[in-house]
DNA sequence: GAAGTATTTGACACGACGTCAAGAATATGC
DNA sequence: GCATATTCTTGACGTCGTGTCAAATACTTC
């Protein structure tokens, strides 16, 4: 057994750095192996494909990021939960320079272009299940920091429009780049669940 | 002058039946010029490039969408409008099948991905365009059909906030596809602004 | 009918993805 | 300690995509 020449995690954070930059399409493989010093083979190698190399590279992000909201959705009043959650949201939409924007979506709607691939599927899934996760991770914020009958008790569909406006934010981060506006947008969200004074 | 074989709009609605359908870099110039019988160089000389003859292609399908919208938009009680303006967008993402999604979401998410590049910039002004018009669109039917104090007089926060999760049902449709989900949510966004009762 | 002009056509250059066989470097068995 | 097996690396190759160009073509106009 030869070992490696290279950090796997390493390869992963670097090769995610770019796909998050350029996009999944707009990064090749060339690109990453330059950055990383490591041979193009070495990845075909190593990861199986381009694909495959974005998917496990888009996991690692997924679970640092999860965890990111988790702790802010955890503490303090519901109020200040989703104010912190929609302000980590954005700036990480916004990090970068330029701002990146959001990998999630902007991988949703790059990949499975064609006709029903295999490896498509599975990546669609990843992308897919962090949205289901978040929206899980927000029903259980609004339920747990629900005092009266809020949601008139339907926290379920609370959760699901409050992800749905996160997803309308990063296509308007993309389309505008305004960020100002990407935070009014959420104030507002907050204030429709809330009512625009306690919570 | 040698006059031109094929003609210019048949293979603009050719064009962009398959950049919705596939995507724009899931869409090769030799499929568009096999589908229209045309021959890729012509395709270069009629258009200028791939993404030019998205764009032409786009603005097209743009000015009808808007048209259909605008339609949706002004008849009827408010919460009649909003139904319709939500019903429309929808079923233009589930339309196709398989459904094509939202085609101004995909394509923001999909172009510009490298470093700023010329054309790239105005495809997304032509995009962002769009949901630019849709927004005003929107504002002007909250401001006419606002019988009471709606809105707390604020249509331009609430209209934003109208797109903002239509753009989020672009990104929910391609991750999940559920079609039913994606009507709840646009059911729960006019009870959130309009009231459960009324509108 | 001849000249001019725009379109078509096919070849070319370049870069990307992915595959493969041959070479290189380490672990294991004797 | 050395040979062998196993894995990784490396470079060449095939295929497909975009975009360019010069030559051929077909119409319009004088």
């Amino acid at each position: 057994m030869r070992p490696r020449e290279f950090d796997h995690d390493d390869v992963l954070r670097i090769a995610f750095d770019q796909f998050w930059r350029k996009g999944v399409r707009g990064t090749s493989l060339s690109d990453i192996a330059r950055d990383a010093g490591v041979q193009r083979g070495s990845l075909y190698n190593a990861f199986g494909s381009k694909e495959a190399l974005f998917l496990q590279a888009y996991e690692r992000y997924a679970g640092d990021y999860f965890l990111a909201l988790q702790k802010a959705l955890g503490t303090g009043s519901l109020r200040k939960r989703l104010t912190a959650f929609f302000d980590l949201t954005i700036t990480n939409f916004r990090s970068g320079t330029p701002p990146r924007g959001c990998p999630t979506t902007r991988g949703l709607m790059e990949l499975g272009a064609a006709e029903g691939e295999g490896l498509d599927e599975e990546a669609r899934q990843a992308l897919a299940g962090l949205i289901s996760r978040i929206t899980a991770l927000v029903q259980d914020a609004l339920s747990a920091g629900a005092a009266r009958g809020e949601f008139n008790g339907n926290a379920a569909a609370a959760a699901l429009h409050i992800v749905t406006v996160t997803r309308g934010l990063a296509v308007l981060e993309r389309a505008f780049g305004d960020e100002p506006q990407l935070r009014k947008i959420a104030a507002h969200t907050i204030d429709l669940l809330l009512g625009r004074k306690g919570g």
